[in-house]
DNA sequence: TTTCGTTTTAAACGTATGTTTGAAACGATT
DNA sequence: AATCGTTTCAAACATACGTTTAAAACGAAA
């Protein structure tokens, strides 16, 4: 073959092995163990561990964001872009996010936890790499998100935004463990992408609360 | 002196390093020489990094669980424990984290940044300690949350108190960087308290979003 | 079959980490 | 002033890491 599939083996181990310890405490030797392959294979096909990392992201944030740009393009044609309800919009990044075929070996867990370490362990190479390369995706979504939400003040907003933000963050990190906890102590838990479904109307309504009470709780001693 | 400061002077730099850098990325050598103590000093006071990392956290979260538990017990005396609402509880949660009087040297953000880390980056070790010390405090105080949200099912309950919580850990260890950002965007930033405030309204209003709509959206394809 | 660029391999390099050691310094008690 | 438990100190230890190297193996093209 041209090129064997040393890069593939990589890659998949890299993306799970992150996924159940992040990125700092997975070393080199741990993954090209796990793929079967020697440990200077990463130096030779991505440079470097940082290259690798960002190669991970790349892998399964492409097709992520490509298929949410094409959504975006359709509905902006169709004309409805700028009235879509939050709930909409949301559902729609939900959507997309289970709409990425999963490859072998990696449900949809693990897709979450990725992406949900890139917020929260961001190594800062990562994060600005991250914004440098789906930034602007990432302001058209939430420039229809802020949209969606009249009557809030751009202050305010922004801050929501982050609570919104940091509130799937923290659940796609934690799903797997979160999910343990629900069996013991509720029985058979939901299923992934129910729960994703779940945080729309949590996140719809707090991007709504009344702003003039936030505005005075917020203010007041 | 009968022990020398050099116990508090590892605390107080080890606090602010693991705020400002994270655990893992955070040496002994960094914190031994920003505390002006010996290399050895550490493992002769604390035994290991780990119980180091753990005694930060006891220091400060210690005081603020005990001012947290007296104020429940004031509450649950005046007989008014079962019937709060829900933003007088999350109100009451960031009272008592800003009345913990901060040091010297680490303000309200370290101590914020602290608490997310607790939780995102949590150690294992971390995770499993705090919900040892800490454990039954979190599940009064949670008891009460879920009873001012009457009508959820449990296992929603469940979900959208973990929303809360990502919502608030993510908040909090980005507390710095999102102050920044927001600066950039708009102008002068809110003081970091009155960013806590301004979480309750949001908080409150999708821990109340109506369940019926969630269970219908959670539950179709 | 020989050639030549690509890929794999085992080994080593340099660095950084947490931890341990044994002696020195200290400080209160006798 | 001598003693003794506590604390500090410089140094070393053992280990783990990411990276580099140079030779070997490979595989298609000549």
């Amino acid at each position: 073959m041209a090129q064997s599939d040393t890069v593939k083996r990589i890659l998949d181990a890299a993306e799970q092995l992150f996924a159940e310890k992040g990125f700092a405490e997975t070393s080199l030797r741990l993954i090209t163990s796990k793929a079967g392959v020697n440990l200077a294979a990463v130096n030779y096909h991505f440079g470097s561990k940082k290259a690798l990392i960002q190669a991970v992201f790349v892998r399964f944030l492409d097709p992520f964001v490509s298929s949410l740009e094409r959504e975006l393009d359709l509905r902006e044609q169709r004309g409805d872009a700028a009235q879509q309800s939050l709930e909409t919009l949301l559902e729609m990044l939900v959507d997309q996010a289970l709409a990425v075929k999963p490859r072998s070996g990696n449900d949809l867990a693990t897709f979450m936890r990725l992406l949900g370490l890139a917020f929260s362990q961001s190594q800062g190479h990562l994060r600005k790499y991250l914004s440098e390369v789906y930034g602007k995706v990432f302001q058209r979504y939430m420039g229809l998100v802020v949209g969606a939400v009249p009557g809030i003040p751009p202050q305010v907003l922004f801050w929501r935004v982050h609570f919104m933000l940091g509130s799937a963050a923290f659940t796609m990190s934690s799903m797997k463990a979160l999910r343990a906890i629900a069996e013991a102590e509720l029985g058979e838990p939901r299923p992934v992408d129910s729960v994703l479904r779940l945080m729309v109307p949590f996140l719809a309504a707090g991007m709504r609360a009344d702003s003039a009470v936030a505005e005075q709780q917020a203010v007041l001693a």
